[in-house]
DNA sequence: CGTTATCTTGACCGTCGTCAAACAGGGTGG
DNA sequence: CCACCCTGTTTGACGACGGTCAAGATAACG
């Protein structure tokens, strides 16, 4: 994975979310970058370090977390490859929570600086940036409902149906199967719930006969039904029109 | 409250988020803006609306909320005098939640169409916006910890630490006594309970010694207890340096 | 093949939700 | 001025969803 990959990759996800002008793109692709390997639970961003770097997932995936003072985790947003890990404190003085890498990662690093001076020369990458921000601020908003206000089974439901979209809208999806990429550990953790009450749900979702499992690969034997017990919707995701099948069906 | 009072509370409020060039200063000044008084749980904006206008709320308070399929409430972000409205949709298509007023509020609406135009030919304004996104999404990372890994003590707590915090950084505080905006039904939807639970929890605050109530009034009689009940400490405000009190004490 | 992380299951328990009723306050209109 | 609402608060009895603790079963991995 090159210098000029990570580029074309960010290029191809900003075009997304915005009109990049030509000069936009050149800039783009002049950027300095940088490759890291980070192994899994790797730290990425700590809390309170000043942000230096923006950082783009090119494979694997990582998470963002924060700890309470008696050491719970919540986990805050899943990241998957294409995502930005670094817009969110990119113009704060210090960093408020944690990015960890959930698998193996490949990460592109651009420094602050650059992106600083890209942004303030081309307001339509800017803007594209400024997408992306909003966007998982949307993700971010929807989970806190999903953890207030659903029902375990609804929450669970809804976390992997998100999931199987985001992926899927990525073009990374096998067509509702894939591996999750988590621990029940870990889903407990971005769900509110223990890993204990985690095994169970999944159970209560096989029973359901929504979905069957295999060691972590997921496949889907009832999308619609897994979407009506999530409530799930997937306009708070906006994402770019007619992108997935799966919104449709 | 006139047009101009509006926009130089904007100025204000963007000056402490960046260095604003004389020119964005004056292109702020220029900005067409209008007033409106909205009556208590009026919409501002409505989920799936096309985003028109940025808004800022100039007196009283309004809230972010979203339903789920069956009618249940999640209250996501509190606004206070002088916060953004619609930073959070401005590029989005479509919006993705609800804005209700909790008070009678008046709100300054600033055209979609010229807060772009500013942005893209002001960076250090596009900069300032910037940063008010981050900051509500730094916040509602931390109430998803709240909501998603505390008690319904400590959530509670932590959400009257925070509100007292924010007020006083805005020079609206009282000094630790305030009338809280919201009702325990509203209370619940912010933290994931029930009114009955909020009711209770209030109480178990008052029994422990860090508040009393009359009405809706709350003042604090144990301010460093009350921190510590709600694991409580304000980083992820990214408040401007030692603007509050609350923080030290 | 041993060691460790993860998953699975059961028994039990507690926090918080549900339901329902009583109570307080503030406005409105007779 | 008082009856009447309506909204919000308070309280109690009870139940359930999900947590805790602990042990055993699998799977991953050097």
């Amino acid at each position: 994975m090159s210098r000029e990959q990570c580029l074309e990759m960010l290029v191809r996800k900003l075009s997304d979310y915005a009109e990049l002008s030509e000069a936009a793109v050149a800039a783009i692709d002049a950027l300095p970058c940088t490759i890291r390997t980070v192994e899994p639970s790797g730290y990425i961003v700590r809390e309170g370090d000043v942000p230096t770097a923006c950082a783009i997932v090119l494979s694997g995936f990582a998470f963002r977390q924060k700890l309470s003072g008696d050491g719970a985790r919540q986990i805050l947003s899943l990241r998957i490859p294409g995502d930005l890990l670094d817009a969110q404190t990119l113009f704060l003085s210090a960093v408020d929570h944690n990015v960890q890498a959930l698998t193996r990662a490949k990460i592109g690093l651009i420094p602050r600086s650059a992106i600083q001076q890209l942004m303030d020369a081309h307001p339509s990458a800017a803007h594209a940036i400024t997408v992306d921000i909003l966007i998982e601020a949307s993700i971010t908003r929807e989970w806190l409902l999903n953890v207030g206000r659903r029902n375990a089974l609804a929450r669970l439901a809804h976390l992997l149906c998100e999931f199987t979209v985001r992926m899927d809208s990525r073009g990374l999806g096998v067509d509702g199967a894939y591996e999750l990429p988590l621990t029940q550990e870990q889903l407990g953790d971005a769900l509110g719930l223990t890993s204990v009450h985690v095994n169970r749900t999944l159970k209560a979702l096989e029973a359901e006969g929504v979905l069957k499992r295999q060691g972590r690969r997921i496949s889907f034997t009832g999308w619609r039904e897994a979407r009506r017990i999530a409530d799930f919707s997937p306009a708070y995701l906006h994402l770019p029109d007619t992108r997935s099948e799966m919104v449709k069906s």
